[in-house]
DNA sequence: ATCCAGGAAAACG
DNA sequence: CGTTTTCATGGA
């Protein structure tokens, strides 16, 4: 078990970071313990004020996946830019991006779409089920994300019983063009944020939406602004008056979105869309 | 039954 | 080229 204390100055919250649906394999019990699988561990943390006690990772690892080595503080400053958004922030306080394992994020958002939260957390716990590592923690199974080779292995007959739906090929289609994770990840961290963004929409079920939320929540692009359906009704209310009023998200509102946030909030907007999203209720 | 959910691909003019 | 339709699933 390791403790870890958060300087007064370093502002964070388990529960806003774990709980902002940023992130789909976490759980709090009723104890006041989370419990998540991150890469081949499982990991228990809590959070008592200032302190951070957990087991399963290191301190230096729990510092990198929750991001307390960046001054929070001043990118919220940065982001600051109205009363809309102050009032987001100041009621997630201590929300942060994690630094989450790039493929496992690219299938989660993949996964996603025209989907709500639970399901997708099923979906991926589904996956880790059939494909992932078995891992005993506490006299429970948890199951590791699996590599894009043991899902492409089978031939894709055991991921049609994940109850995907229309995303299985997405899902098995990406699997083989990824490959090597290592060799993938370093292509896209290498490039810069429009790059890598049309680099990821290359691949099957990566769409201009899923393609935002990887690059903001595994790459560290703070740049992307990732549109859902929440967040074009707030902006839409909000921020800009007069988009066209059509069913679906075109490209163009889509661009048009993403552009006037990245004016508006600067170069860390994909911060400013997370508090506005987990403050949407 | 109808609508909705952290959309994307295919089909269509 | 931009815009509409289809897609599978489960919960409300």
């Amino acid at each position: 078990m390791h403790t870890m204390n958060l300087s007064p100055d370093q502002q964070f919250s388990l529960d806003q970071t774990l709980g902002c649906g940023q992130v789909f394999r976490w759980d709090k019990t009723d104890a006041g313990w989370w419990y998540g699988v991150v890469g081949r561990h499982v990991i228990k943390i809590r959070q008592d004020s200032r302190k951070l006690t957990f087991e399963g990772a290191s301190v230096p690892f729990i510092t990198q996946y929750f991001s307390l080595d960046l001054d929070l503080q001043l990118i919220l400053e940065t982001i600051d830019r109205d009363p809309f958004i102050d009032s987001a922030i100041r009621r997630c306080q201590g929300l942060r991006l994690i630094r989450q394992p790039k493929w496992e994020c690219l299938i989660s958002y993949i996964c996603s779409t025209n989907s709500n939260i639970p399901m997708i957390r099923r979906r991926i716990g589904t996956i880790a089920e059939q494909f992932g590592r078995e891992i005993i923690f506490e006299g429970k199974k948890y199951y590791s994300f699996p590599e894009p080779s043991a899902i492409t292995c089978s031939g894709g007959k055991a991921l049609a019983e994940c109850r995907l739906g229309y995303r299985t090929p997405y899902v098995f289609n990406t699997a083989c063009a990824i490959g090597n994770i290592k060799q993938w990840e370093e292509t896209i961290t290498s490039m810069a944020f429009e790059a890598a963004r049309r680099e990821l929409m290359k691949l099957s079920g990566v769409g201009p939406k899923a393609a935002d939320c990887v690059l903001l929540f595994a790459f560290q692009k703070h740049e992307a602004f990732p549109v859902d359906v929440w967040i074009r009704r707030i902006m839409q209310q909000h921020y800009i008056r007069n988009l066209s009023i059509t069913s679906g998200l075109t490209g163009r509102e889509y661009d048009c979105i993403r552009r006037f946030a990245r004016e508006h909030f600067g170069e860390y907007c994909g911060y400013a869309q997370e508090y506005l999203y987990a403050a949407r209720l």
